[in-house]
DNA sequence: CAGGATCCTCACAGATACTG
DNA sequence: CAGTATCTGTGAGGATCCTG
């Protein structure tokens, strides 16, 4: 997908917004760092803890993806020992509100989904 | 994560609703299926090439998930050959309507990410 | 036509250890 | 405190072949 048959090299790999945009925030972790930062800036540590069970790679790497797509900023106050601050930009903010939309509806039909998987399971256990 | 140190099984994994709902329809698979057939009933091939790019094994295997989970319901028709179609259930279809605000957002904000991250780009590369 | 079974691989994510 | 470096496994997902 990174290179055509002939070697050549694709700039334009995402042709889908869609696609493009769910890759990066699509997982997880993307998603519980900008509902973290939701009420406003934290430090490293306190997003750890925040979340729970990320480890100390995934924040860094997803933080600095979340960075580069311009959902957060990092701030670096260069003090000892160092502190950094995350806080959402106006674009991370403006995501999150279909974002809780979306978590809303999770939260709504959560039961449906999970009554859903044991009728499904209920249905094949009897063959 | 499915069984706990003394091997006891875990029943109830998804403290979180949305965590879970996340890790069933936060792939693009999923999303990508469920937009293909907001329009209306398809069968397997006609999702295939709207799609485009997905294998025929993670088609089968995301239609199963979507299925499982209530999102879809498929219709086996015992003809020769044989004929399945797949449509949205009333959950699927509930799910499309936040799902379509995070796709419009994703159509509108993501020039704002390209440019990000081209912003981000040319920074570090003056290093 | 609509998949199941099988094999493969490589990118993602975890753990550990080190650094400014 | 806030990371990076390295190493390793695990499993999502592709390719191929087979079946009802």
């Amino acid at each position: 997908m990174t290179t055509k048959p002939d070697g050549e090299e694709v700039i334009f790999e995402q042709p889908c917004p869609i696609r493009d945009v769910l890759d990066r925030i699509g997982n997880q972790w993307s998603l519980l760092i900008l509902e973290a930062l939701a009420p406003g800036t934290l430090r490293f540590n306190a997003l750890m803890r925040e979340i729970g069970d990320i480890s100390k790679q995934m924040l860094s790497r997803t933080l600095k993806q979340l960075e580069q797509d311009g959902f957060i900023t990092r701030t670096l106050y260069p003090e000892v020992p160092p502190r950094v601050e995350y806080t959402l930009t106006p674009l991370g903010h403006s995501f999150l509100e279909p974002m809780q939309r979306l978590v809303n509806w999770a939260d709504t039909h959560h039961h449906a989904i999970v009554a859903a998987r044991a009728r499904y399971q209920a249905e094949n256990d009897q063959a």
